[in-house]
DNA sequence: CATGAATGAGGGTTCATTCAT
DNA sequence: CATGAATGAACCCTCATTCAT
């Protein structure tokens, strides 16, 4: 159930380099690479910059990728996965109420990406998807497509038995992710102004629980209602 | 209950254009920067294009303007204001349950941004804020803040007439919103692309109906709740 | 009879620049990238240095050009145009022996072209043929075929009218034209270099009567001459 | 009469590089380097891909020249040098009329420069001359003088055994020799154009016979000719 | 000797900004 | 007021050259 990743294990590397020689592994320029375009996004990016923060001259980032699209491409396309991995695992393992694996399942996603480096990649796919047609297409169907997927196959197991009450599964997909993603877009735009400073999201994981809490208040069937308090 | 304004009446242009107005005033020019940066996003607009589109010279933007970040600023300053200002005279004229307030609250922001061009400011304000933190202040208390204010008004409401139960107000609210915004980004990021051809998000109004029944469902008193057929 | 045209009439303006706004036409930049293009080959010029020949800046080449190669083409692409249109005339209106009037029509090629800084786009494409075919091929057709048309036109004259016996014509024309080929290729190649201080063709005009003379001898029929089979 | 030397003997390798040969001689690396200056020429040659032909490393080239311009200049040096030396042979041994000898003369050095690998190597010092006029000014002293110098030969022998009429010596090599260039010069420039289809010098030796023919019929005594002053 | 990863200066191209008309 | 030609700084990308292994 370890989510780590080579990607993800370097993403906070900048430390003075040092033996670079034989070891600055594409893995070190994907990881400043997503740093920058998360921060500055794509266009805004000088590969000077992310050669900089990887140790390296500019000339090496080409030894290793043919241009700054193919950067971008390599920098979102495996970040993601072994976190869906991850749930995909938890689906089939979990035993117990849907609601508690609907919720284990969605905490996972926050604790392994929206909290940390990697939940720039869901904002920084939105940001540039029209620009990007491509990759939009391919993260689309690696990531949004598989991660609807999973969340359908807890609802359904939820319907199957009988937990909850019968709604528009799509739409509820949509609903319950959206929050979580509205927290990932938000931390990686206004959130990273210092003059923003009333944090709407600023206690993630209580707000998340509330989210959770309301719409399995509103999925479960009704007999079951207990009142929660907040 | 009319939200049009001078941008907005202009947003829709496309027309070739006409032989050139004697007085070509900001607000065209900021009408066509609008519609350039929500497609593309503020570095991928240049400005040979929106004084193209607004059927000027270049040189006749720096008349107006200092700089492409100054029209930046003018383009999202007032874009989204006369539609706050309609939800707040609904706050104050409604008479009805809580509920159906706050349905036609969303639903009125979803039909006059939501729906229209003017749907792509948030998401553009999401794609630079880190790079524009001024502009995201700006916007973040002018917009955000104040429209967080006025559902907070109309949960209030509906706590104080005891037909919400207790629940994390703060939290609440950017639930509420969330999937609605969700829609705007999605629609001017992945759904802008071709390639992306399943539309979770096809049919906005019958999700919205999905989404506000679901939470209202969560949110009133027990007692009430009547199993809505979706 | 004429062979002017604006690329010739301003191929050797280096004139310091003057009220160049409104005037600095396409036709300087050709020249001034034709000058140097000439001297140094395609790779070889530096399109700062172009523009500083031309006394505008870099960018000002990319309002005419939409790049280096379509600054190449259009350089290569009317200039010797004229002089075949010269030479069309004198064939039309030629009266008297034909071995005169190759003579006149290849001295007017060598007059126009050849002792000209013309001459260097002969030379210039045959050095760049391989890695521009599509220049080269469009080269091909608008100039060297159309040259051995004009060629091939004056030596039917003459077998029309008995003044040569029967030869190879494709051949021939090769023959005729290769040493003013020559003479441009050394002179922009060899005889540019300050180190090569003897001049095969020191003299050109007198060289080129030589090979008029000797191959009009090889050419006319003669009482005694054997008619040679090729 | 055997013209072969270490740089030709290598010169037309291309198999798929075998298993490194521990000695990986200055001789295969001038040879890939003269194969793609000449199809490519310098400024488009990349050492990389002279490496790689030559089945060495990069750095591997540093350890035999200095240079990208010195192993040019290496290649140069001495491609075209054995050849001279059979001709300068051919010119003490052959007893015939200098008809023949001339004719035999060219075809040598056509079938073993012309119609090798080595005839890039005239186009090639054409293109670049101007840029590298040192490297010019070696090819020219002991290549284009000692070449031009075999023919002064080959011609006075024939003015000295009556069998030619007097002409201008020098021009005369010239357009003796003019034809052979241009037929290597075009090979290498539009003759590798695949869009160039129409071949004038398709036939090299019929051609060249033709030519030789021409002139021979110009150079040598008839009875009835009368001597042409130049 | 040989390697090949790394370098960094240099060139083509873009585009926000200016200013003479 | 308006124009649009001109500017030049900035950025992506290439590739000859170096050097630690």
């Amino acid at each position: 159930m370890n989510a780590s990743s080579a990607v993800r294990s370097t993403v906070a590397r900048t430390e003075p380099v040092r033996q670079r020689r034989k070891q600055a592994r594409p893995g070190e320029l994907i990881a400043a690479a997503l740093e920058l375009f998360v921060q500055r996004g794509f266009a805004a990016t000088r590969l000077d910059d992310v050669a900089k923060r990887a140790g390296v001259s500019k000339g090496t980032l080409y030894l290793y990728f043919d241009s700054k699209e193919a950067l971008f491409k390599a920098a979102i396309a495996e970040g993601l996965i072994p976190v869906l991995d991850d749930i995909d695992r938890m689906l089939e393992t979990f035993t117990g109420g849907t609601s508690e694996l609907m919720e284990a399942l969605l905490l996972h996603w926050w604790r392994n990406v929206g909290a940390t480096p990697l939940g720039g990649i869901p904002k920084l796919l939105i940001s540039e998807a029209r620009n990007f047609p491509d990759i939009a297409e391919y993260y689309h169907q690696v990531v949004v497509q598989r991660g609807h997927h999973l969340i359908r196959r807890a609802l359904e197991r939820g319907l199957r038995e009988k937990e909850f009450r019968a709604v528009d599964i799509d739409a509820t997909i949509e609903i319950l992710f959206a929050p979580l993603l509205m927290l990932v877009v938000w931390q990686h735009s206004f959130g990273a102004c210092d003059a923003v400073t009333d944090h709407p999201f600023r206690a993630p994981e209580k707000f998340l629980r509330t989210h959770i809490d309301l719409v399995m208040h509103g999925l479960r069937r009704a007999q079951n209602q207990r009142i929660e308090p907040t």
